[in-house]
DNA sequence: ACCTGAACACCGTTCAAGT
DNA sequence: ACCTGAACACCGTTCAAGT
């Protein structure tokens, strides 16, 4: 009823007025506290004093609305990684894990991040400590691009898959049931890192129709 | 308004029996012809001249069906690959591959097999196929379930972070944009084969705090 | 020019009431 | 006993109409 700021004292806190950073601030809020499936467009503009129209100035859709929640919640994620011991692959593994504990905190962004192209900053700075990080390891940067996208898909992967298993004990789907996920994450790290470093990337786009790939029979 | 099955000649193509096979079947053809958007229960339903709730006789929710349906298509994936020459390691790549190709069509059935615990027969024939074959490569049981959880779940991850960069190609999330990705996944195949067979898996479930894993320094 | 109420076109799931 | 119409409680997105 109120036009604009008139601020007569018993509306909402103020009702700040709408902007793309007060939108998301918002619907991180509601995030941690509700949820994941709760930030939608409708709860959001209710939560926020208008109709859900409003939101779209400032957000180009729902998608985009939950990859700017992660890129937030990705400020969670230290790189300053330089003190962690045990060299390159520790202080890598360090900021996977911090990756993926952000995105099991909240399986629905993880879901969004597969379906958004990811462009926020701290998402950004976050691939290029990674990549840093494997240089330093002595990987070429070839293997190195592509290696950061598995680990990260993985890690995407892992999120939505373990979000799903939350409220049904009896899974059953995976091969390796009933081991403990965090050590199988682990091990699919060393695993990706130690193949990657002494597995060659296929030359050029379309040199040969097949990386010559040792075709040995088994040992077995 | 005609009682049951009075076949009078003018309603939908006989309206088959509800039953969970003919419900599946339909969502199958669907599916192809619609995409996995369209299949929905309500949309079921109406092809099936019924409600949505009576659906719920046969199908225990959304996800159910959707992982039915899947159990459906991945009836086309060939695992009698004896044939395959290259040896164990491209008999498994086709698998994986085609696998993933049923995945790459329809990506809202890659997103369903995240969510929903598989148990269809030709998904379980499947991964016994798969373990059957890093066997014949020579890798321990430990690491070959392990491995086969892993290189299902990049498939997965794969088709639905691809089925979404469909429609956007400006998408530039990835670190590695630009190179194909059917060589990047075959990468990933090789580097994560390689790896599980040397990377050994942690002794047991709660024997010491972390697996010692070897943390030499760069060698750049 | 800027903003948004109300509408459009859907969803999944449940349950009371019908046959 | 079996089945389902209708309702409940939501969605995302658009656009005509208001200020």
């Amino acid at each position: 009823v109120t036009p604009r700021g008139a601020s007569n004292g018993r509306e909402r806190p103020a009702k700040p007025a709408l902007t793309r950073k007060g939108i998301i601030a918002t619907a991180t809020a509601v995030m941690r506290a509700e949820g994941g499936e709760r930030v939608t467009m409708r709860r959001l503009a209710k939560e926020l004093g208008t109709g859900p129209a409003s939101l779209y100035v400032y957000v180009k859709d729902t998608d985009d609305l939950h990859a700017a929640v992660l890129d937030e919640l990705l400020a969670e994620v230290d790189l300053a990684v330089g003190a962690v011991e045990g060299g390159w692959r520790e202080r890598l593994w360090t900021i996977v894990r911090s990756y993926s504990a952000v995105l099991h905190a909240h399986p629905s962004l993880a879901r969004a991040a597969q379906v958004t192209p990811v462009s926020g900053p701290n998402y950004l700075a976050m691939a290029d400590a990674i990549l840093a990080l494997l240089g330093q390891g002595g990987m070429a940067a070839g293997q190195a691009a592509w290696a950061a996208d598995i680990l990260l898909l993985i890690a995407r992967g892992g999120a939505v898959e373990h979000g799903a298993r939350r409220d049904c004990p009896s899974a059953g789907g995976d091969v390796s049931r009933g081991t403990s996920g965090s050590a199988r994450a682990r091990w699919a790290f060393d695993a990706l890192l130690d193949g990657a470093l002494e597995t060659s990337r296929p030359p050029a786009p379309e040199h040969r129709a097949r990386p010559d790939i040792s075709v040995d029979e088994p040992a077995r």
